[in-house]
DNA sequence: TTGTAGGCGTTATCAT
DNA sequence: ATGATAACGCCTACAA
């Protein structure tokens, strides 16, 4: 049906060899030669089928990035800065979307096997998998800004991230340093052990640091039939919150996006930002700062950190080392959403 | 050196037809068998080669979606429908993103023979190509949201969108039915034949009718070394207005993200939205809705639009039609960010 | 119900 | 410099 390579090579008057060279730019081959099949090539659109060069390729250079979830604005700045990175060291890059109820490792190993991958970065999502099951991942991986809680050995894994727990310690400091004993949190579900428990953790420390004792009414958690870390999310539950008629001055939010479905809720309930509540978010996306107000936010950092993962995923490819780890502080930004309470 | 289907069959003591009927659920099989054979495999961590499968296999059920640059807010949503629609349908899904300076259709082809795909979608973009190019593409596709400039044969293509000239017109014609006459457009460079284009034909065709004059230095392009459409574009470029001193009382964004920049500079120079000038953007994106003051914008039916690509790229795949075409009207959303001018 | 063998399109190993 | 041929791992007639 479809051209082959043999079809080229009979076209050509050549054996199949001498084409495959010329599609690879194999050395051994006469330049003239090459260049007439090459146009032959071109003239009848042949295209080389990937299944079976996957197939034969003992080896192929080519790193994939699996991205867990919907993609962000946190993570698309994260994934120019891995393409770029990945070319400049002259392997492929292939950028593969998991379903949040998708098992990311099975669909690693599959991918190994099907494009020789030489490597693998994991993006967000919480990456609790059983030894046995990372064990038949044959090539080295780098989990990036995946919340690291206690039970990752260092041993086992490689990543690279920001302090999730002490960076939203600084922020919750930050506020009660504003004069704010009634912190409301939008964070993740209790029963989530990733970024959204470690937030939450750092909150309960600087809580209790600042002397002033959690308030279970004021810990407000993301609905789950709503797209996590989402502006609705924050909004809705804002929203709540507000009738519930607990009393607050300030509303952190482990994301700015719901940072911002946080104003809104604020606003359309006739609430001023910063005058009346203040509002604070985490990451220190874009939108943060284009906000009416600007959002007051951890912004972590995303070029830093995408640039690392790649070193080091290639320090293990090259066998420098076995595992590594970086984590990267992160930058509290005062902005306008927060206010010195008197 | 990784396990195979002949190894399996070897440890089951059974031959690799049977293995393989085991693993796609053929009917032909005894019960046993197949529990045992899947038993092995399990314990074994055996994982069938993808590539192995797609170079043998004459046809499989997927469909891919293309998406053409960084993916948006916009996109998002539409790519979780056809995830769900394709799904309904038994097929399976592969979202494959192209550079911005990647030739989709050479992906496309390329990844039709590899993937043996049954039919494509291609999001965003402007979509110029030979026809020459296309003929190579031998499975069903569609267009959606792509501008469809008048180049466009619908003998040739299937496509799904809104009128963009239309629905530009419309917003245009809303602001100066609200008064204003110096409107300011944030839209594409100039030669651009996508979206951009259109969508400033519109603008100006409104401002015509409404006996109003062009005025050149109203018409500002997005930066090119900046990402096309976002907040920060629309940002710069409201600077520069700002510093030129053109007078103006409104600025209509090609894309709510950029009316979000405008926004942003405006507030900055000390300018009230909507008191001072009044903003509108286009997609209708939920930022729209949660920016304060929220966006007047057109609304694109994306829930509709990426149902309807579904359906005609299945009626072209069960050769039911041969091409079909959809436009949808858009909805004009007015907000806070606009004002009657008195 | 089960097994054997040929072929999918390429690349790599040898010869030549 | 070039070519024949054997894999790569799987599926599917066809045979048993």
């Amino acid at each position: 049906m479809a051209i082959t390579i043999i079809d080229i090579a009979k076209m050509c008057g050549v054996g199949v060899t001498t084409v495959s060279r010329a599609i690879n730019n194999h050395p051994d081959i006469n330049e003239e030669t090459k260049a007439m099949i090459m146009q032959v090539i071109k003239e009848n659109h042949y295209v080389p089928n990937n299944s079976a060069r996957n197939l034969k390729r003992a080896a192929s250079k080519t790193i994939a990035v699996l991205i867990k979830g919907i993609t962000n604005a946190f993570f698309n700045r994260m994934i120019q800065v891995f393409e770029k990175e990945i070319q400049t060291k002259k392997y492929s890059f292939i950028l593969q979307r998991v379903d949040e109820n998708q098992d990311e490792i099975e669909v690693a190993i599959e991918l190994v096997k099907e494009k020789r991958l030489k490597g693998i970065v994991f993006l967000g999502g919480n990456f609790l998998h059983p030894k046995e099951k990372l064990d038949q991942l044959t090539v080295p991986f780098v989990l990036s800004t995946i919340g690291m809680t206690e039970e990752f050995d260092p041993d086992e894994y490689s990543y690279v991230a920001v302090d999730d727990y002490k960076e939203s310690y600084k922020m919750v400091d930050y506020l009660c340093g504003l004069g704010h004993k009634q912190i409301a949190i939008i964070t993740a579900p209790m029963d989530d052990v990733s970024i959204g428990k470690l937030r939450y953790e750092g909150y309960k420390k600087a809580l209790e640091d600042h002397g002033v004792e959690l308030n279970d009414r004021l810990v407000l958690c993301m609905k789950e039939d709503i797209e996590s870390y989402s502006m609705e999310n924050g909004y809705v539950v804002t929203k709540e919150l507000l009738q519930s008629e607990e009393e607050f001055t300030a509303i952190y939010a482990v994301s700015d996006s719901m940072a911002i479905g946080a104003c809104k809720a604020l606003v359309e309930g006739g609430k001023r930002v910063p005058e009346d509540y203040s509002v604070a978010g985490f990451d220190g996306v874009d939108i943060s700062f284009y906000y009416n107000p600007s959002i007051t936010t951890i912004r972590q950092p995303v070029e830093e950190i995408a640039e690392e993962t790649i070193r080091i995923l290639f320090d293990m490819i090259h066998k420098k080392v076995t595992h590594a780890h970086k984590i990267f502080p992160a930058e509290l930004i005062v902005r306008e959403s927060t206010r010195l309470l008197t």
